[in-house]
DNA sequence: CTGATTAATTTGTCTATACATAATAGTCAA
DNA sequence: TTGACTATTATGTATAGACAAATTAATCAG
């Protein structure tokens, strides 16, 4: 009797989803250690019989859960409750501007330095690219009420981005226009410690050789490097923060 | 009629799923930006006519992309291709032991303390629990290849992880030995650049005031702490790297 | 006992349909 | 013109059934 979604419900409200229902009491038991590693899940007709819904919804449910790499699932053999994971983070780097206004301060930049030049052996290596073609190198200096907050050194390949040499930047800085304006599949980030050089430690207003958080980032379209960037923080003063739970983008 | 799957195939052979052949085509299309974000998707009937299949395929392609975040769905109104994101990246904080042997080197720990002791002011704190019980404090020295590699500091929560008490940890260090036998619901990240001071500069064997990377990391059970950690890396040696494509978890 | 074949089981994918839900667009009366 | 009601549309959830693919278990010939 394929009829509407009602069929077996006795509550009459139910505001979750049958299938999320089915998942998060699942993922209960492995999280409570009800269900240990390795141990075995019932098949999907057990837990169609036990939830009274159909193979399609409990197979919806099992399927989240595989991909979020709570349980392993194998044709014939069964689903299992997957094995501790390694302590894996999802890090949120957020563009600065944002992350400034996010923390309710005021935010302001300025363009330090703005050369447009053509590719030098450096600049080469950094954008991971063969030499070639021209660059727009760019210094900013941004705040956070008005206390310098981070200093941006950016290289942009005008191969990819030609806009980039006709823009002020007056209105958003570099990476938040380069965000809008271009596409980007891949990007590369690489986060280290360091010492304040002399001119770090002036812009920054900071001593010199006090600790910095330096995080550079690389970012592509398809095979061509659209930017390198490198951000540095005072690191007393910043501090990346990321929250996690294993099987952390299940509950939405 | 509703009969198998190969009633609309005229490819003999299909390697892929038809969903994700599906998803993957409409994610080509959005990357290469031929669909510009905010553009309109085709409704699923339309895409269902296009790709000659069942709604439901569509759907399973469409709500993947919006998972994913490529795509904003909205009753009545429609799909539509998702503003450029803001710069999001996932770290990979790897177990330490695992870290250092996917690197091919050969891994090696020592515990330099080991203190059982009734839960201090500060220990609470940094805990973020309300004083009382017990906790041991432990640390740890890591090396790679012999060379010192990561000071680790950590405290373990005894009323949630009383076997810790016995475990001399011989074989497996204290974070590896954790993530065996506990399991846990939540952890949050903070990552510092610091200076070194002395007991870190000779466990490390580098200069007094050399930049190093901190990591602290605190782990949940529920609403009990577990465990934190702090782990210290020289700031010059050691980096975090890591890969981000937009709609990342997408292709598997 | 070994190796190949066959059966059974479990997940993976797909279809066709049905009704729910949310939001827009249109209609009509005050 | 405004506000309430109604129709329309697109997505969200759910069902029952079907076949595919993979892998384990059982069987049987040698």
């Amino acid at each position: 009797m394929a009829k509407g979604k009602f069929d077996s419900v006795s509550d009459p409200v139910s505001p979750l989803p049958r299938y999320l229902e089915i998942q998060r009491d699942l993922q209960a038991r492995i999280a409570s250690g009800q269900w240990v590693p390795g141990s075995r899940v019932p098949a999907e007709h057990e837990l169609q019989a036990q939830y009274h819904c159909s193979r399609m919804t409990v197979n919806k449910a099992l399927s989240a859960l595989a991909k979020a790499g709570l349980i392993i699932r194998r044709r014939r053999s069964g689903s299992f409750v997957a094995m501790p994971r390694s302590q894996e983070t999802i890090l949120n780097i957020q563009d600065i501007k944002a992350e400034i206004l996010a923390k309710g301060k005021v935010y302001r930049f300025e363009i330090l330095t703005r050369q447009e030049r053509a590719m030098t052996t450096d600049d080469a290596l950094q954008l991971r690219v063969t030499p070639g073609g021209r660059v727009l190198a760019l210094s900013v200096r941004h705040f956070a009420n008005e206390h310098p907050f981070v200093v941006e050194d950016r290289l942009m390949n005008l191969a990819i981005v030609p806009a980039a040499r006709e823009e002020p930047f007056l209105v958003s800085p570099p990476g938040t226009w380069l965000l809008d304006v271009v596409p980007w599949t891949n990007a590369e980030h690489v986060i280290q410690a360091e010492l304040a050089d002399q001119r770090i430690a002036t812009l920054l207003g900071i001593p010199k050789k006090s600790a910095c958080l330096a995080i550079e980032r690389r970012t592509w379209q398809g095979d061509a490097t659209i930017t390198w960037v490198r951000l540095t923080y005072p690191g007393d003063r910043h501090q990346l923060t990321s929250h996690f739970r294993p099987g952390g983008p299940l509950i939405p």
